[in-house]
DNA sequence: AACGATTCCGGAAACGTTACCGATAGTTTT
DNA sequence: AAAACTATCGGTAACGTTTCCGGAATCGTT
C-alpha cells in the first residue's frame, strides 16, 4: 500500500505514469507528484571523496571559510585557531581540490604547448627549457604533438583552451598556413607565445632563432677554412627558415666575393635519398664543391655516410656543416660542425615571455625575442691544411 | 550625511569601526551593520568571462538544465528545443567548461606522465606512444619530468595526484628506493601504471622490457657472426637493467659453451671516460675481445669514435653493438648493430593498461606486460669473413 | 469521465573553494 | 559610559556543470 509522502494517506494516491523505470504516484488531497523509493539494489555507493575543506570544519567546530582563511593565510584569523585547523588539516591529510579553486579563481596554472614531434631532439630540448621556467613558476606543462598536421594543430589549440591553460606555448606545424586558430577571438583571451615557426599574422610574443645570422657564421667558418666552393643542401622553399638560412649563406658568399652558382644551391624535402642525390650531382660537375652546408642536421649526417661510402675524406676532399643538433654531432667522428640553436634557451625564453604577459596583462606588448645560434667547430670542417683565407674587401 | 539602507534614517547612524579600510556603521534603530559604497575608482571591472550554459538558457528562454540535456544528447527533450538550443550555442560560441564538467564528475580527461627526462630519445618515444593511445581515447597529457631525482620525483607525483589526473604513468628516477609515494595511499586512488623502471613494491600495472632476452639475443647474434672473445661493457650493479642484461649475457656465452672471463665484464656509470678506459684495458690484455657488447647506446657511439681513433676496425677487428636508439644507431656508418626496444609500443601498452584499469575500475586486476626487443642488425656487427658457427649442443 | 502513461521542462541541490560582508565580543577612546 | 575601534568568525553567494525529481501538459485507455 503506497502512502503519500506529505500527508501520509494512502487513500487519494492514484499512480500517474513511469519516469526513468519508476512507478510515479499523485497524491490527490496534496496534489503532490512522488515517485516510488529507488531500487537501491546496493547499498548506497558511498562517495569515496577526498576529504573537504567543509570536513575540516567539521571538525574543528568552525566555518568553511574559516579553514579556508587559515589554509591560504588570510589575515582575519587568530593564531590559535589557525593552528588547530592546520593541525587537523594535516591529519586528516586534506588536500585541495586544485579543480574547485581553478573553478573559483579563473587560472590553471597549467601552460599548454603544442609543437610539431616530441621526439624530434630539437623539441624535446625546448619543451625541457619550458617545463625549467614553468614549474619554477609553478606551472605544469600539457603538452600536445601536432604531428606536421594542420588539423591535429587546431584541434590541440582548442582542446588544450577547453582545459583553460593559462597561456599557450606553440611552433606551428609544417602545415599550418591560416592562423585563425591562435588569434586572440579563437583563443578566448588565452595568451598565446609562438617559437621557432611563427606567425606575423598573429600579434603575439615570439621566440625565433637567428636563421641568417646562423648560416652566415657557419658559412663564413667554411671559407675561412679555405673552402671556395660552397654547396648549400637548402629545404623547401616554403619555409622560412629555409629561406633565411639561404639567405645567410648567400649573403656570406657575397662578403667574401665569392660567385653564387645556382647549380650549388639545392632544395630537398630533408629526405634522405634526396640528400644522396643532390651528393650524386655535386660530384658529377666539372667543379664539385669543397663544402656542404646542410640546413637540417639529419641530411648532415646523410651526407657524411654517403661520402664515407663513396670513399671520400670529410673534411680533406669535402667539407659538411650542419645546423641543430648538439648531441649527434659531437657523438660522431669526426664531430660534426653545427649551429647550436640553444633550444633549451628558446623554451626558457618562450615561458619567461609567458609569464611576463601574465603578469603585465593588458599593458603587454608583444614582442619578438631573437636568440642567436652559436658556432661549434668540430672535424667535419677542420680543413687543417687549408691556405688561410684572408678578408678581401 | 550617512543614511541607513535599511530604514533610510541618517539620525541614528553611528560609526562602528574599520573592516579592510573601510568605515563601517550601525543603525541604532534597525541594530543593522554595514559599510560605506566600494572606492569603485574603476568601473566594476567586467568579469571577461565566457558564455556560460546560463547565458545560453537566458538567450533561448529556458532553464540551464534544459540546455545542459540539449548538450549532452540527453532523452529529456523535444528535438524542436534541442535544435534551437545547440543553434544559439553555436552562434554564441558556447565552449563547455571543462573545469567545471570535472569538478562535477570527478573525472579530468587528463593523464599525468613522469619520466626521468624528455630530452633522451627513448622516453620521449614513450611518450608519443602513451599520447598516442591517450588522445585516442580523450585524455590529455601532462608530462613531468624528475631528472633523475628522488625529491623531484614525488613532489611531481603530489603535483598530479593535487591536479586530480586520472591517471599516472611513471618510470622511476635513478635514484628512486623508496616507493611510498606512488602506494594507493599516497596517490588517493588514482590508479598508477608503472613502465620500463618499475617496483615490485608496489601492486600495480607495469610494461616493463625484456632485457635477458634482448641481451641474450644480440649476444647469440655475435656469436653467430664467429665472435668467441665477447667483452661487456655493462652499467652499474645496482640498476636492474645492468643485472638483467648482464644475465642475458653471460647465459648465451653458457649456451654456446664460452668461457666467462671477469676481465671481459666491466662496470660503469655510462660516461664516456669510463667506456673509453674500460676499452683501452681491454685492447691491453693478452687477448683482447673481438666483440663488445655496450648495454648502453651512448656508451655504443664511445666505443665507436674510440676505436676508430685507435685504428681500429669496425666489425673486422671489434665488433659492437649497443642497446636501443633506434635513430641515432641507423644514422651512423657502419649501422650499429643494437636491440629495437620499441619505446613506442611500450608507451602504448602503459597507456592501454591504464584505460582497461579505468573501465574494470576494481575489478581489475594488476598485471605485468613484458615488451620484447628485436635484434636489429648492421654493419658494426657483420663480420662476414667469419666462419659459421654451429650449435655444438 | 476518471485514471494512467508519456513527454518535456524548471528548480534546486550538489561538486569544493573563495570572496564578500555582516555580526559579534572585547578594547580603547572621548 | 557612550562612541568608536579591533580582531575574529559565520553565512552566503558565487564559479559552471550535471543530476535528481517534481510539475504540467498531452494523449491514451478503460
Amino acid at each position: 500500500m503506497i502512502t503519500c509522502v506529505k500527508c501520509k494517506l494512502s487513500s487519494s494516491v492514484l499512480k500517474a505514469g513511469f519516469v526513468r523505470g519508476r512507478q510515479r504516484f499523485l497524491c490527490k488531497t496534496c496534489d503532490y507528484h512522488f515517485t516510488e523509493e529507488k531500487p537501491a539494489g546496493q547499498l548506497t555507493e558511498r562517495r569515496r571523496s577526498q576529504t573537504t575543506i567543509g570536513d575540516v570544519a567539521k571538525a574543528v567546530g568552525v566555518a568553511s571559510s574559516t579553514v579556508s582563511r587559515a589554509l591560504n593565510g588570510h589575515t582575519d584569523i587568530s593564531p590559535v585557531t589557525r593552528q588547530a585547523i592546520l593541525d587537523v588539516a594535516r591529519q586528516m591529510d586534506y588536500h585541495p581540490n586544485l579543480l574547485a579553486q581553478s573553478l573559483k579563481s579563473r587560472e590553471t596554472h597549467t601552460l599548454g604547448v603544442i609543437i610539431p614531434d616530441i621526439e624530434r631532439p630539437f623539441f624535446a630540448t625546448v619543451v625541457s627549457g619550458i617545463q625549467s621556467v614553468a614549474s619554477e613558476a609553478g606551472y605544469r606543462v600539457m603538452i600536445c604533438q601536432s604531428k606536421e598536421s594542420y588539423e591535429t594543430e587546431v584541434s590541440n589549440v582548442q582542446a588544450l583552451v577547453a582545459s583553460r591553460v593559462d597561456g599557450l606555448l606553440i611552433c606551428h606545424s609544417r602545415e599550418t598556413e591560416n592562423f585563425d586558430h591562435v588569434k586572440p577571438a579563437a583563443c578566448r583571451g588565452v595568451p598565446v607565445v609562438h617559437f621557432d615557426r611563427v606567425s606575423n599574422e598573429v600579434d603575439s610574443a615570439k621566440v625565433i632563432l637567428d636563421d641568417w645570422n646562423g648560416a652566415f657564421n657557419v658559412t663564413e667558418h667554411l671559407i675561412q677554412q679555405g673552402a671556395r666552393r660552397i654547396a648549400i643542401l637548402a629545404g623547401p622553399e616554403s619555409l622560412l627558415i629555409s629561406r633565411n638560412r639561404l639567405a645567410g649563406y648567400q649573403h656570406a658568399l657575397k662578403r667574401y666575393n665569392l660567385p653564387l652558382r645556382p647549380e650549388y644551391e639545392v632544395h630537398i624535402e630533408f629526405r634522405t635519398e634526396e640528400a644522396v642525390a643532390a651528393l650524386d650531382k655535386w660530384l658529377a660537375l666539372p667543379e664539385p664543391p669543397d663544402a656542404i652546408f646542410a640546413i637540417n642536421y639529419t641530411n648532415a649526417f646523410d651526407l657524411l655516410v654517403a661520402l664515407k661510402k663513396r670513399g671520400l675524406r670529410v673534411p680533406d676532399d669535402i667539407a659538411v656543416v650542419g645546423f641543430g643538433d648538439e648531441f649527434m654531432a659531437s657523438m660522431i667522428e669526426p664531430g660534426l660542425t653545427t649551429v647550436n640553436l640553444h633550444p633549451y634557451r628558446i623554451g626558457q625564453q618562450a615561458a619567461r615571455l609567458f609569464l611576463e604577459q601574465v603578469r603585465q596583462k593588458e599593458d603587454f606588448q608583444p614582442r619578438t625575442f631573437v636568440i642567436t645560434g652559436e658556432l661549434v667547430i668540430r672535424g667535419s670542417s677542420l680543413k687543417g691544411k687549408g691556405e688561410l683565407f684572408s678578408l678581401s674587401i
